[in-house]
DNA sequence: TGCACGATTCGATTAGCATCAAAGTATGGC
DNA sequence: GCCATACTTTGATGCTAATCGAATCGTGCA
């Protein structure tokens, strides 16, 4: 269940259940100690209640942890393939270097702005103008029955993106306008001459070796 | 257990037992397991055997996890004097900042050498002759009925400096020559005049602030 | 060669912990 | 206001895994 909290997704306890394969009322067991030990926080929403990792210590710890298991035993290694860590899709919304460079960008320049509590985003007066010039409607996304922006912690870069529905709000204009391209089969996005130019215009992002980058090869390749 | 090897001191499995407060019994099982998974590694010395962490992953998973713990519940925090950080004794040899750049240095210019298995420490020919004018006999400390030299992780650097035989003849001749003197109701040592300027001249260390480093304020204290 | 000491193995005991079903609580939708 | 859904609490159960003493093994010392 930690691990699978590792990614940044806050997660139901049922979600968690599942992926634990126990009951719920064991997982809520669970949960709940890891919550009086301060390894969990959670977040009530209506009837659900989402949880994620408390901090990130306690992500060192997992990933210090896995590194010593992963020594004890011949461990398979599937080779993630490394355009997957420039840009990919992350359930609705952009993830990988890029997510995370447009995150740092965005909350440079003041568009957005997070709120302590969690890592819950608030777009400022002054992005959601730049914004709707993009075409990304705040108000509308605001409006969804979803969280609206929280930080998704990328699983490759270990830093926060913006993920709900301003994240997946982002991630349609950008495929929309032709920034990025969907591969067919994949999760795999590859930024196009077009999204490129835009990026560094727009928001200063240079991007490596474009349209290229999908085929040259990267220095290290991640573990899982 | 584990937490006592984090200094870096291998030991044995009847002091390891009284630290976990368990029968000789249960901590040779405890430590056969935890050799299985590869995160203890042993040395046999005669009757005796000597326990250690696998390698720096092992020690930076028990950090992780101690950062975690530390957070849960209101803890005690030492504070440990900062002169302690810069130059003390560990035992009977050199232990702290001024340890682990000598042991930096020492393997740079090619006194000592590492053998893999474990981190058994060796003099190398040129070495020995530049000890000898120092007065340290290295024949006579191999001769002890002790290690010779291995690497003591220290407990604020993180970082290994020489111990056994070979460390306590340096810390001794070091003594001698007045480059350190001891306070007299602690562990701490402080750097004099003369050592500051022989440690520099041999060896291109220079030190911070000497001779007043006792005094100085250091910018960061550390746990435990 | 025999004794002392350190360390490990084995077997039996037991505490404690994970687990789940069922009951209880809270929320949202109709 | 009622039901469906999401989740938590409680209590009983089964089983794992930690523990220790006794016996054994191996090394060093006299």
């Amino acid at each position: 269940m930690l691990y699978c909290l590792l990614d940044g997704h806050a997660r139901t306890s049922t979600e968690l259940a599942i992926v634990g394969g126990v009951s719920a009322s064991t997982a809520s067991v669970h949960l709940a100690r890891l919550k009086r030990e301060r390894l969990v926080a959670s977040m009530t929403q209506g009837k659900h209640r989402y949880w994620r990792l408390e901090g990130p210590r306690v992500a060192a710890a997992l990933e210090a942890l896995m590194v010593v298991a992963g020594e004890s035993r011949p461990r398979f290694v599937p080779h993630t393939p490394s355009r997957l860590r420039f840009a990919r899709t992350c359930y609705d919304h952009l993830a990988g270097e890029i997510a995370v460079l447009l995150h740092d960008r965005l909350r440079a320049i003041g568009w957005i702005s997070v709120r302590p509590p969690g890592a819950e985003y608030e777009v400022t007066p002054e992005g959601e103008k730049a914004l709707a010039s993009l075409g990304v409607d705040v108000a509308a996304a605001r409006a969804l029955r979803r969280r609206f922006a929280y930080a998704c912690v990328d699983w490759s870069e270990r830093r926060p993106h913006i993920a709900g529905a301003l994240g997946a709000a982002l991630l349609q204009v950008a495929l929309k306008r032709r920034w990025v391209v969907q591969d067919l089969d994949s999760r795999a996005l590859r930024v196009t001459r077009v999204g490129s130019g835009e990026l560094l215009i727009r928001f200063g992002l240079r991007m490596p070796d474009t349209p290229a980058n999908t085929a040259r090869p990267r220095s290290r390749e991640t573990r899982i």
